[in-house]
DNA sequence: GCTATATTTACTGATATAAGTAATAGATAATCC
DNA sequence: AGATTATCTACCGACAATATCAGTAAATATGCT
C-alpha cells in the first residue's frame, strides 16, 4: 500500500478505516480527518504534493469529505518552490497552485528540524553532496499545513484550464505576456485586451509587459477567466504533451 | 561438391578471378583518428575543417554566385588561402569559379575597373599554373583564359592594357594545355563558351597558335572537333543500350582518346586526315559537346529527350506545385464567391495565399537585412568572430522559391515528431534549410546542360571486373568520367548545421508572421458563429518527460483540413523513382540524380565516414561498390497495374483492408467516465485511452499519408520504365534513395512493383513462382514440393484471387504479404491459363531469402557444423527451422523444471511456441540483451492472452534466460565470434594513437581548466574502422555528440556541430561492432551477387538478405549466390580482419586503467583456457616493462592528473627495472596495471578456433537461400 | 595620448522544467572516498 | 581498494530540449596625466 496509489484510498474506504469520518459541506467546518505524510525524498514526493493540490478545486480524493487539512514534511527544496511568492525566481506552476487553493502555512519552525540527522532516516551517506536523488538526502527539512479555502478561485472542472495555461505560460517565464501569450494558442494575444480592459479598475489591470513568473493570484485569475470566455480557446487540454512513439 | 542438375554452373574463370579478387593484397586507407577537441591544431585542419571555415566557405560561394557580392567572396577567398584552411574544401572548380566571376565582373562593370578585375584573373591563373595551391589549371580554367583573351586581349576588338600580370596569349595557353594532357579539344567544347561562335574563335585562336608551334596533331584535333560539331545528331540514338558504345563506325575509329593512368585524357589522335569540314551543316557546340562526352564517357549519352523529361521531372516539382496552387486559386475566383467561408475551406488556396504574401515578405525583409548586415560588417572588425551573413545565402534562390519552399516543407512535416497537428521547430528549420540548400544546389546541377552517361561501367561484355586488368580498366573509365563530369559542374560548398537553422528560421518566421485563416467556430456559450482571422501557424511548447520542447503547430482550421486531404504536392523528385538510369557512381558524391547531389554513402554525423570514403573513392579502392551499386540502380521497374488497380480502389474506399488503415477511426473517442472528476483513478484510466487512441489516430494517419505518397507516385509512373538509384549505408548495405515507393519498401510498395522486363518461366520458373506464392502466403517451412502441393492445392483460391480480387474469397488477403500475394496470384493465374504456361514471360520478381542471414554468415565464419545445419548451410531434406529447434530446446528444458515443479514451468509448459521465441533468436545477431530478450517475450507472452497479464513478466524473465541460453548453445562459434569482436572493439575504442600520447603528456593541459575527466578519457578518439572484403572502409560513427543551444528568431535550438570532433562511445562502438560487421559482409556477399547476376545477363534486386530477380533465372542465381558466398568465405574473413586491426591499429595503446572492469576480466575468464589468458594478460604487461625499446609503453600516466614528462620519466625508470623479479607477485602485477598502457595489437585475443564445417558444402544445400 | 579602470556586452555553463521516473527493473561500467 | 551508482537496455534505415540566469571574458567607455 503506498501513498501514491490512488487504489490504496479507494481501498482505505472499502474496508472501512474511513467510516468514522463526517463529510463535511465545502463551506463547513474542517472534517475530521488530517493527512499527514512524510514526502519522499525524490521526485514521487513533488509529483505527490503536486497531484494533492490540484484534487483540491474538483474535491476529489479525500477532499470528498470537505477541506481536509494536510500536513506535510518536505525537503527545503521542494518547500521553496511550493511556498515562492510572485518575482522570486523559482516561482512556478505548484506554487501558483498551492496559493490559489489552500492556506498554506508553516506547522514546525524549520529550526526544529535540525540538525538533519538527529530527527530523519536515512542519514546522508557522507555530508559532502553528492548527486541528485542522494545529494537531496540531508538538506533542511520544512513541515507545512495546508488547509483548502472556503471560495476556490479555481472553479470546479477549470484546474485542466489552469494547468494549461499555467505549464504554458512558465515556459517562459521571464517573457512579457504579450509575447508568451502566443503560445497558448493561435491568436491568443487577443486575450490580451481583456487583461488590460478600461472596465477593469486600474490596480487589477495586468500590464502586457509583466512576465508569467511576476504574475499574482489575482493576475492569474483576470487572464483564466479571459481564457475561459475565449469563444477560440482549445478544445484538448488534457492530451497536450508530445509522445514519443515506440516501434 | 557439386551442385544438383538443376543449378548451372557459372564458368569457372569467374570463380578463379573472384577468388583471386578477394584473396588480393589488402589496401587499407589509413587515417589518423581525429584530435580531441582541445587539442585541435593547425595541421588537423587538413583533414576536418572547423565550422566557421565551413561557413566562411559558404558564404564566399553564396557571395560568388551571380555575382552578389564578389569582393567580399575574394577577400574571404584570400584570407582562406593564405590561413591554409579547408583548403581540402578549396576545390579547383572554385578557383575557376573566380575567373569565370572576375571576367563577368570585366564585363559586366562599366567603370573603369575592367582592368583590375582582368589582373585579377591573370593573377590567379598564374597562381594555379604554378600549383602551390594544390591546384591545377583545366579545360575550364584554359577555356575561361581563352575567351578573355579573346575578348580583352591586344588582338580584340577592345583590347585592356594589364601591367601587374602576365598575360597569357592563346600559344602560352597551349603549351600548358600539353603540358598537363589536356585535351584542346575539350577547351574548346568547355562550358566557358557560351554560343558556337565564340567556340569557333577559340578554335580558330587556338588552331593559329598550332600551326605556328609546328603541332600538326593539335590542328588536326581541333579540326576534327569542328567537324563533330557540324555531325548531325545520331539517328539510332534511342535505340536502347543493346548496342555498345558509338554510333558513328568511322568515327569512333578515327578518334581515339587516350587515357593515361589516371584518367586524365591526354590526346586526341587520328590516323586518317583530319575530316573535310563539311559547309552545309553550321557548327553546333552543343553538338560538339555531346560528341566529345560518347568519347570521353566511352559510351553512349542519354538521348535529349529523355533526359530532357528526367530534367524536367527533377526540376518542376516546385514549379508543378506552384501551378497547381495557383490554379486552384483562381479556381476559387473565377467562381467569384466572395463567400469567405467556401474560399476558408481549401488547403491549396490558402497556401497559395501564404505564399503570395510570403513572397512579398522574403524580399522585403531580406532588404532590411541586407542593410542591416551591410552596417554590421562594416562595424565588425576583420578577425573577430562572427556569425555568417544570411543575406548572401537568401539570394542564391529567387524569392518565389524560398517562399513555396517554406510552405511546402512545413505542410510536409506535418505530424512528425510525436507532435499533434504540428512539428518540432528543430526539425522544421533544419529541413527547411535543407531544402533550400539542396534547390541551390540542385540548380547548379542542372546549370550546365551536360551530356550524361548512360550505360553501366559494368556492363556485360567487358572484361572481367574481378581480374586486376578488368578492374583498372574500370578505375580508369571511372575517373576519366567523374574528372569530364566534375569539370562541367558547378561547384558548390556544404552549408553547416548553424547556417541551415538560422536560414530556416528567418523564412520560417517571416511565414508564421504573413500567413494568416479565417477560422470559422460556433461560440460555445451564445451558439452563435464567429469568424476569426488567425495566424495559420503559431509557436509553443509541449513538454516531454519534463523537457521543453519547442513546436510549431498549425491552426486548428488547417490541421482539420490537413487530416481529411493529404497533400502530395510536398513529394520532392529526391523522392521519385528515375526516368531514365540513373548516372552512374563516378566518385563518392557524384552518381544517381542527374540533376541533384547525391552521394554514395549515407552518413552518420561523423566526418570521419565521409572522409574515409572520399580517400578510399580517390584512391579507386571503391570500383566494385560502385559497379555494384550501379547494377542495382540500373535494374528496370515497372509498375503492377494490375495490383495498382486494386489498391486504388481500396484506397478511394477509405475502409481498412489488407494493412491499409481506414481514413476515418473505426473506434470510437474512448468516453468520459463520468466519475473522472472525483476519481483519479478512473481519470488516469481515461488519459491514458484517450492517448493511446490519439496515438493511434495519428499513427494511421501518417500511414495514409504515407500510402498516399505511394499510390500517387505509382500512378505517376503508370506504364513507364523506372529506375531506383542506390547508395549505400555506412556499413555498406544498399539502399534505393527514393524513400516512398520502392522494392526495400513494404508489402504495399512490393506489391505495386515488377522488374521493367518480362522473362519466359521456363519448367523450373514456373516451378519457382508456385513456391515464391507459397513462401508469401506463409507457407514456408516445408520442402519445395510440398511448397508446389501447397499451390496446387490452393488452386481455386488462386485463381478466385487473381480474377475477383475484392469481390471474391479474399483469399490473398490472408497471406503474410498481401499484397505481394495478390500479384503473385495474378501472374501464376496468366501463367497457368496461357496456352503454353512454360513461355510465359512473367516480369514479377522471386525472392530468395537466406534463413537467418547473420547466423548463417557467423556459422561460416567460425565453420560451426552444428550452426550451420540449423540455418540450412548444410544439405537436407526440408527446410530447417531455428525457431521451432530453439523453441523446441526450451520446451524440454522447462519439462525438466517441471519436474522440480517449477512454478514458472507449470505456467509455461506446452505454450512455447516458434513464434515466442522467434524475434529473439532474430535479434541475438545484433547483440539483444537480456533485458531486451525479455520485453520481446514478454510482449509475445501477452500476446498469447492464455498467461495471466501480471505474471508475464517474470515468466519472460525466466523464458528469456533459457532462451538466450539455449541460442548461446546452439551457436555456440557465433557466440564466440561476436565475443572476440566485440572485445576486439572495446579495446580500439580505448586505444590512444602513440603520437598523441606523448604529445598529450608533454604539452601542459591547456588552460588548467578544471576538468573533472582523466585526460586519457578526453583522448579516446578512435573509431573501429575496417575494409570490407569489397574494398569499402567503414568507419563506426558512435561518439558522444555534444549538442549546444543556438539562438533563432523563434527560439533556441539544440543542435550539433558535427565538425567538433568528439570521444567515442566506447560501450556502443563494442555492441554494434559484431552486427555492423557480419552487415558489411552481408553486403559485401550482395554486391558481388549483383556484380555476377550482372555478367551473365540476369536481373537482381535485393533487400539484404533477399535476392531478387525472375522466376527463369531462380536457378542460376541460385547458384551464383553460392558461389559468390563460398568465394566469400574461403578468404578467411576473420583473419583478414585480425591482420588489419594489427596493422591499422599498430602504434595505439591501450591504457591499462581502462582494462579494469569486471568485464574485460570475465570476458578473459569465460575463454576455453581462462587461467591462461590472465597469466598471459599479466605476462604481456612484464613483457611490455621489460623490452626496452618499447618506451612508451611503459609511460605512466596518473589516472587523475596530467603529469610533466620529466615526472613521468622519473617515476617511470625505477620501475621499469624492478618488477623483473618479482612479476610473479600478483600485488605487484596489479599494481602495474593501473596507469599504463600496452600496445593494442599485443592484447588482441586470439581468433576462436575454427571449426570443421566446410562452406563448399552450400553446393548441395536447396535450403541455404530460398 | 594612452593606459588603467569601470561599465557594458557577449559568451558559457548550469539549472529547472513536468509529473504516475514514457508501458517496465537487472546487469554493468564508471566513480567516489 | 571496494562499494556505490549512474547507464544502458537490438543493428541499420528516417534525427536532435529550451528559457533563464549567473558568472566570466571581452569589448567599450571613462579617467588620468
Amino acid at each position: 500500500m503506498s501513498g501514491h496509489s490512488w487504489d490504496t484510498y479507494s481501498q482505505m474506504e472499502e474496508t472501512g478505516i474511513l467510516k468514522d469520518v463526517e463529510s463535511q459541506p465545502w463551506d463547513g467546518p474542517v472534517p475530521n480527518l488530517h493527512f499527514v505524510s512524510h514526502l519522499p525524498v525524490s521526485v514521487k514526493g513533488e509529483q505527490l504534493v503536486a497531484q494533492l493540490f490540484r484534487c483540491i478545486p474538483e474535491r476529489s480524493w479525500l477532499f470528498q469529505y470537505g477541506r481536509v487539512p494536510m500536513s506535510i514534511i518536505l525537503t527545503d527544496y521542494v518547500w521553496s518552490r511550493l511556498s515562492a511568492p510572485p518575482r522570486d525566481s523559482r516561482r512556478c506552476k505548484l506554487a501558483v497552485i498551492s496559493e490559489a487553493t489552500a492556506d498554506v502555512k508553516p506547522a514546525i519552525d524549520p529550526a526544529e528540524l535540525a540538525p538533519y540527522a538527529d530527527y530523519f532516516h536515512p542519514v546522508p551517506v557522507v555530508a559532502g553532496v553528492h548527486k541528485s536523488v542522494s545529494k537531496r538526502i540531508g538538506q533542511p527539512m520544512h513541515a507545512f499545513t495546508a488547509i483548502p479555502y472556503e471560495e476556490q478561485v479555481i472553479q470546479r472542472g477549470d484546474t485542466e484550464k489552469w494547468d494549461f495555461c499555467l505549464r504554458r505560460l512558465f515556459v517562459l517565464k521571464n517573457t512579457p505576456l504579450k509575447a508568451a501569450l502566443n503560445s497558448l494558442a493561435p491568436g491568443a494575444t487577443s486575450l490580451m485586451k481583456d487583461l488590460t480592459d478600461a472596465r477593469i479598475p486600474m490596480e487589477e489591470r495586468v500590464k502586457p509587459t509583466k512576465s508569467p513568473r511576476d504574475l499574482t493570484l489575482a493576475d492569474w485569475t483576470l487572464l483564466l477567466r479571459a481564457f475561459n470566455n475565449w469563444p477560440f480557446r482549445p478544445e484538448d487540454l488534457m492530451i497536450t504533451d508530445a509522445f514519443k512513439e515506440e516501434d | 561438391m557439386e551442385y544438383p542438375p538443376f543449378m548451372p554452373s557459372s564458368s569457372s574463370s569467374i570463380h578463379n578471378d573472384m577468388h583471386g579478387f578477394l584473396r588480393r593484397p589488402a589496401q587499407y586507407t589509413i587515417l589518423p583518428a581525429p584530435l580531441p577537441a582541445d587539442a585541435a591544431d593547425e595541421a588537423h585542419q587538413h583533414l576536418f575543417t572547423d565550422s566557421p571555415t565551413q561557413d566562411r566557405i559558404a558564404v564566399m560561394d553564396a557571395c560568388l554566385h551571380d555575382l552578389h557580392d564578389v569582393p567580399r567572396a575574394k577577400e574571404i577567398f584570400e584570407l582562406l588561402r593564405e590561413s591554409m584552411r579547408g583548403d581540402q574544401l578549396l576545390d579547383v572548380r572554385l578557383y575557376n569559379h573566380f575567373l569565370q566571376a572576375f571576367y563577368e565582373m570585366a564585363t559586366r562593370k562599366e567603370s573603369s575597373n575592367h582592368a583590375h578585375w582582368l589582373e585579377e584573373a591573370w593573377i590567379l591563373y598564374n597562381e594555379m599554373e604554378t600549383g602551390r595551391e594544390g591546384v591545377q589549371p583545366t579545360a575550364n580554367t584554359y577555356a575561361i583564359m581563352l575567351r578573355m583573351w579573346l575578348r580583352f586581349g591586344p588582338d580584340s576588338e577592345s583590347p585592356v592594357q594589364i601591367s601587374a600580370a602576365k598575360v597569357h596569349d592563346p600559344m602560352s595557353l597551349l603549351r600548358s594545355m600539353i603540358g598537363r594532357a589536356v585535351a584542346p579539344a575539350l577547351v574548346v567544347a568547355d562550358r566557358a563558351f557560351t554560343t558556337s561562335e565564340e567556340a569557333t574563335e577559340a578554335i580558330k585562336a587556338l588552331s593559329r597558335a598550332a600551326v605556328q608551334m609546328s603541332l600538326p596533331s593539335i590542328v588536326n584535333e581541333l579540326g576534327l572537333a569542328d567537324s563533330l560539331g557540324r555531325q548531325v545528331d545520331d539517328p539510332l540514338e534511342d535505340v536502347p543500350e543493346a548496342i555498345p558504345v558509338m554510333k558513328t563506325k568511322d568515327l569512333s575509329a578515327a578518334v581515339e582518346a587516350r587515357r593515361n593512368e589516371d584518367g586524365t585524357v591526354s590526346q586526341f589522335t587520328t590516323d586518317e586526315p583530319a575530316p573535310r569540314l563539311d559547309g552545309d551543316i553550321p557548327f553546333n557546340l552543343e553538338t560538339l559537346r555531346r560528341h566529345l562526352g560518347q568519347v570521353i564517357l566511352a559510351r553512349r549519352v542519354l538521348s535529349e529527350d529523355l533526359v530532357l523529361r528526367q530534367r524536367l521531372l527533377e526540376e518542376s516539382v516546385y514549379n508543378v506545385a506552384v501551378e497547381r496552387l495557383k490554379h486552384q486559386a483562381e479556381l476559387f475566383d473565377q467562381l467569384g464567391l466572395p463567400n469567405k467561408s467556401l474560399h476558408s475551406t481549401d488547403l491549396r488556396t490558402w497556401m497559395w495565399h501564404w505564399h503570395v504574401k510570403l513572397q512579398a515578405r522574403i524580399e522585403a525583409e531580406l532588404a532590411n537585412l541586407e542593410v542591416e548586415e551591410r552596417v554590421i560588417a562594416r562595424l565588425k572588425r576583420k578577425g573577430s568572430k562572427e556569425d555568417p551573413q544570411l543575406s548572401p545565402f537568401l539570394k542564391l534562390l529567387k524569392p518565389e522559391k524560398l517562399s513555396l519552399i517554406t510552405v511546402l516543407e512545413l505542410m510536409h512535416l506535418h505530424g512528425s515528431g510525436g507532435v499533434q497537428d504540428g512539428m518540432k521547430t528543430a526539425r522544421a528549420l533544419l529541413a527547411v534549410g535543407r531544402a533550400v540548400e539542396g534547390e541551390h544546389k540542385a540548380e547548379m546541377c542542372k546549370k550546365n546542360n551536360i551530356s550524361v552517361p548512360n550505360a553501366n561501367p559494368a556492363r556485360s561484355g567487358d572484361q572481367n571486373v574481378f581480374t586486376n586488368l578488368g578492374y583498372r580498366d574500370l578505375h580508369a573509365r571511372r575517373v576519366t568520367a567523374r574528372k569530364y563530369m566534375e569539370d562541367s559542374e558547378e561547384w558548390t560548398s556544404d552549408w553547416s548545421q548553424l547556417v541551415r537553422v538560422k536560414i530556416g528560421s528567418f523564412l520560417v518566421d517571416c511565414l508564421m508572421d504573413v500567413a494568416t485563416v479565417q477560422r470559422s467556430i460556433k461560440d460555445p456559450r451564445t451558439g452563435e458563429k464567429l469568424t476569426e482571422e488567425q495566424p495559420a501557424f503559431f509557436h509553443s511548447y509541449e513538454y516531454q518527460r519534463g523537457h521543453k520542447l519547442g513546436v510549431i503547430k498549425f491552426n486548428p482550421a488547417v490541421a482539420e483540413r490537413m487530416s481529411k486531404e493529404p497533400l502530395a504536392e510536398t513529394l520532392h523528385p529526391r523522392h521519385l523513382p528515375m526516368l531514365v538510369k540513373p548516372k552512374p557512381w563516378l566518385s563518392y558524391n557524384n552518381g544517381g540524380y542527374l540533376y541533384n547531389r547525391t552521394w554514395a554513402m549515407r552518413f552518420k554525423e561523423s566526418r570521419e565516414q565521409e572522409l574515409y570514403l572520399r580517400h578510399a573513392s580517390d584512391a579507386g579502392r571503391l570500383e566494385l561498390v560502385f559497379a555494384g551499386l550501379d547494377v542495382l540502380s540500373s535494374t528496370p521497374w515497372q509498375i503492377n497495374r494490375s495490383v495498382f488497380d486494386v489498391v486504388l480502389k481500396v484506397w478511394n474506399s477509405g475502409e481498412r483492408f489488407a494493412k491499409i488503415p481506414p481514413a476515418v477511426p473505426d473506434e470510437p473517442e474512448p468516453e468520459r467516465p463520468p466519475n473522472m472528476d472525483f476519481d483519479n483513478k478512473a481519470k488516469m484510466v481515461y488519459l491514458e485511452r484517450q492517448k493511446s487512441w490519439m496515438q493511434t489516430k495519428a499513427a494511421n494517419h501518417s500511414d495514409r499519408c504515407s500510402i498516399n505518397y505511394k499510390v500517387e507516385i505509382a500512378r505517376a509512373f503508370l506504364g513507364d520504365t523506372i529506375y531506383l538509384p542506390h547508395n549505400v549505408d555506412f556499413r555498406g548495405r544498399a539502399y534505393p534513395i527514393p524513400p516512398h515507393l520502392s522494392h526495400i519498401g513494404d508489402d504495399l510498395s512490393r506489391g505495386l512493383l515488377l522488374f521493367g522486363e518480362a522473362k519466359p518461366l521456363g519448367a523450373r520458373g514456373l516451378r519457382w513462382l508456385k513456391i515464391h506464392l507459397a513462401n508469401l502466403a506463409g507457407y514456408d517451412k516445408a520442402s519445395f514440393d510440398e511448397r508446389v502441393e501447397f499451390v496446387h492445392e490452393h488452386l481455386d483460391d488462386i485463381y478466385d484471387s487473381a480474377e475477383r480480387p475484392l469481390e471474391g474469397g479474399r483469399w490473398w488477403t490472408k497471406a503474410d504479404d498481401p499484397w505481394q500475394c495478390l500479384a503473385t496470384c495474378i501472374e501464376l493465374k496468366a501463367a497457368l491459363t496461357s496456352p503454353e504456361p512454360e513461355a510465359y514471360e512473367c516480369a514479377l520478381p522471386v525472392h530468395q531469402d537466406g534463413t537467418c542471414n547473420g547466423l548463417q554468415h557467423y556459422a561460416a565464419l567460425g565453420g560451426d557444423a552444428v550452426g550451420a545445419a540449423q540455418v540450412n548451410l548444410a544439405a537436407a531434406d526440408r527446410p530447417s527451422d531455428v525457431y521451432t529447434y530453439v523453441a523446441k530446446m526450451v520446451e524440454d528444458q522447462i519439462q525438466r523444471d517441471l519436474k522440480e515443479d517449477h512454478p514458472f514451468a507449470k505456467l509455461l509448459a506446452g505454450k512455447i511456441s516458434r513464434k515466442v521465441v522467434k524475434q529473439t533468436v532474430m535479434t541475438t545477431v545484433y547483440g539483444v540483451t537480456f533485458v531486451g530478450a525479455r520485453d520481446q517475450i514478454e510482449r509475445q507472452l501477452k500476446d498469447r492472452g492464455d498467461v495471466p497479464i501480471e505474471q508475464c513478466w517474470l515468466a519472460a524473465s525466466y523464458l528469456a534466460k533459457k532462451v538466450l541460453a539455449s541460442i548461446g548453445d546452439l551457436f555456440k562459434g557465433a557466440k564466440e565470434i561476436q565475443t572476440w569482436l566485440n572485445t576486439c572493439a572495446r579495446l580500439v575504442a580505448k586505444a590512444i594513437p602513440q603520437d598523441r600520447l606523448v604529445q598529450s603528456m608533454t604539452e601542459p593541459p591547456p588552460k588548467a581548466k578544471r576538468s573533472n575527466q582523466p585526460r586519457w578519457k578526453k583522448e579516446q578518439m578512435t573509431s573501429v574502422v575496417w575494409t570490407t572484403p569489397l574494398g569499402l572502409p567503414i568507419v563506426q560513427p558512435y561518439r558522444s555528440i555534444k549538442r549546444k543551444q543556438v539562438m533563432t528568431a523563434l527560439q533556441t535550438v539544440f543542435i550539433s556541430d558535427p565538425n567538433i570532433p568528439s570521444t567515442v562511445n566506447a560501450q556502443k562502438q563494442a555492441s554494434a561492432f559484431p552486427p555492423n560487421f557480419i552487415h558489411s559482409l552481408d553486403a559485401t556477399h550482395m554486391m558481388l551477387t549483383a556484380l555476377e547476376c550482372r555478367s551473365q545477363g540476369l536481373t537482381f534486386a535485393s533487400v539484404h538478405d533477399s535476392y531478387w530477380t525472375h522466376a527463369g533465372s531462380i536457378d542460376q542465381m541460385n547458384a551464383i549466390i553460392r558461389d559468390t558466398f563460398i568465394a566469400l568465405h574461403s578468404s578467411d574473413v576473420l583473419s583478414a580482419l585480425a591482420q588489419e586491426f594489427r596493422e591499422r591499429y599498430a602504434d595505439y595503446k591501450v591504457p591499462l586503467v581502462s582494462l579494469q572492469g569486471p568485464a574485460m576480466k570475465k570476458l578473459n575468464l569465460e575463454g576455453a583456457a581462462a587461467p591462461e589468458d590472465i597469466q598471459a594478460l599479466k605476462e604481456i604487461v612484464s613483457d611490455e616493462v621489460e623490452k626496452p625499446e618499447e618506451e612508451e609503453a611503459s609511460l605512466v600516466l596518473d589516472a587523475e592528473d596530467d603529469l610533466e614528462l620529466e615526472e613521468l620519466e622519473e617515476e617511470v625508470k625505477p620501475k621499469k627495472r624492478k618488477p623483473k623479479k618479482s612479476a610473479k607477485s600478483k600485488e605487484d602485477v596489479e599494481q602495474r596495471l593501473a596507469g599504463k598502457f600496452v600496445n593494442l595489437v599485443d592484447i588482441l585475443p586470439a581468433l576462436p578456433e575454427k571449426g570443421k564445417f566446410d562452406v563448399k558444402a552450400i553446393k548441395e544445400s536447396q535450403y541455404f537461400f530460398s
